[in-house]
DNA sequence: CCAGGATGACTAATCATGTTAGGTACAACA
DNA sequence: TGTTGTACCTAACATGATTAGTCATCCTGG
């Protein structure tokens, strides 16, 4: 029993201190840029020198990867939080789905070129980092089911056009509204097409069985 | 005029070796990666040392910043060769020139990493070389408002549509078609709002007014 | 035809960065 | 209380961009 708790102390502090290394990672991450974080610096703002980082973590892009999970996580329990109270219809669970990754994917240029752009020369993310990204997507296409929106086309044109304006809007605009304020514009097309495709507008209006 | 002629085949050369630079560094980028161009490989197979390649070239971004602008100069070549016979309504425009646009994206993921993307850490474009990067979204503009199409906005959604397509098809299915395939649906809605939001479809039909 | 300067390449060296090797101090545990 | 493992350190290395300084070669002007 004691045993184990004082091992817990120990796991405890080194859970804290690669905290505060991705931490610092992403203090510099958002100041300088993600490309410009450097291991030196990393150790600096967690006193120590660069090769001690080397007790805590595996190499430089063991860091981004642990980023990389991080970001698609948080992104996944924002995403997962639109499931309480839901749209009954497709048109405003698009509208919201589309505004709510907007808005996260938005709110931090760093964060969105680790996520969805290959902005780091070497870093490839690992397997097990990836499988929340997959799942943020899994969860679109099971609420897209649910409206009875289940070819893989349609789903992968929503997610471009939704990509597209976030691109856009960090490329030409940042921190502005220019390509945002088109999102609910855009949704709407889409639905429409969707309409237009399936003939009966009877579908996705309602149905009742998620998860 | 003898010091002319001898001076022309200094600047020849010297122009020479510059091309061969590029070169060399496009083709370690489609080998290796864009951001895995080395000065020591491009100098290694034009025949020289990395130090060398300073007499040719300011610095490593130089030579980005080089084939940024190359890269964009093509592409408006590319685009203008559009103007040639074009299509008389506007859908058929925009899907020429999205398809147009696509092809030429999809075909170089070095290329479309350069220009679209910040790939390469340190490296901002200058403006000289962001120019024809200006001028290609010029003529797209000047194109649409022979339809009619002069909001801003609209623009913006065409662009990002397109963008969008093109990038998810490089980061999820290089070298398919699972995105290419939803190019000329997507354009479709696209028109199909336009006409909706002017309210009449006489507009854009025909009209006769370019350049 | 030859001296002198420009040109274009080279080697050596510097600096930044990721990473490895080899210690050392201290805390926990037997 | 001695042992051991952990977390840190310094030194060192590899690679990469860049600078400094040198040298050969080639053109040009006398």
């Amino acid at each position: 029993m004691l045993g184990t708790t004082k091992r817990d102390r120990a796991a405890e502090r080194r859970e804290t201190t690669r905290r505060e290394i991705l931490d610092a990672a992403w203090a510099i991450a958002s100041e300088v840029g993600l490309a410009q974080v450097t291991l030196r610096d990393i150790a600096a703002r967690v006193g120590m020198r660069a090769p001690s980082l080397y007790t805590h973590v595996d190499s430089k892009n063991a860091i981004y990867d642990a980023m990389f999970a991080q970001a698609w996580t948080e992104c996944l329990e924002v995403m997962r939080g639109l499931e309480q109270n839901p749209p009954n219809d497709l048109r405003a669970t698009l509208r919201l789905y589309a505004r709510t990754f907007f808005d996260f994917s938005v709110s931090s240029l760093a964060r969105h070129q680790l996520m969805n752009q290959r902005t780091v020369p070497g870093f490839e993310p690992s397997p097990e980092s990836y499988a929340p990204a997959v799942e943020v997507l899994g969860a679109l296409r099971h609420r897209m089911a649910t409206f009875g929106v289940t070819s893989e086309a349609d789903v992968d044109l929503y997610v471009a056009i939704v990509g597209g304006l976030v691109d856009a809007q960090l490329a030409n605009d940042q921190g502005g509204e220019r390509w945002r304020r088109l999102l609910d514009r855009a949704v709407d097309m889409y639905v429409h097409d969707l309409d237009q495709r399936a003939g009966a507008t009877s579908l996705h209006t309602t149905t009742e069985d998620e998860r």
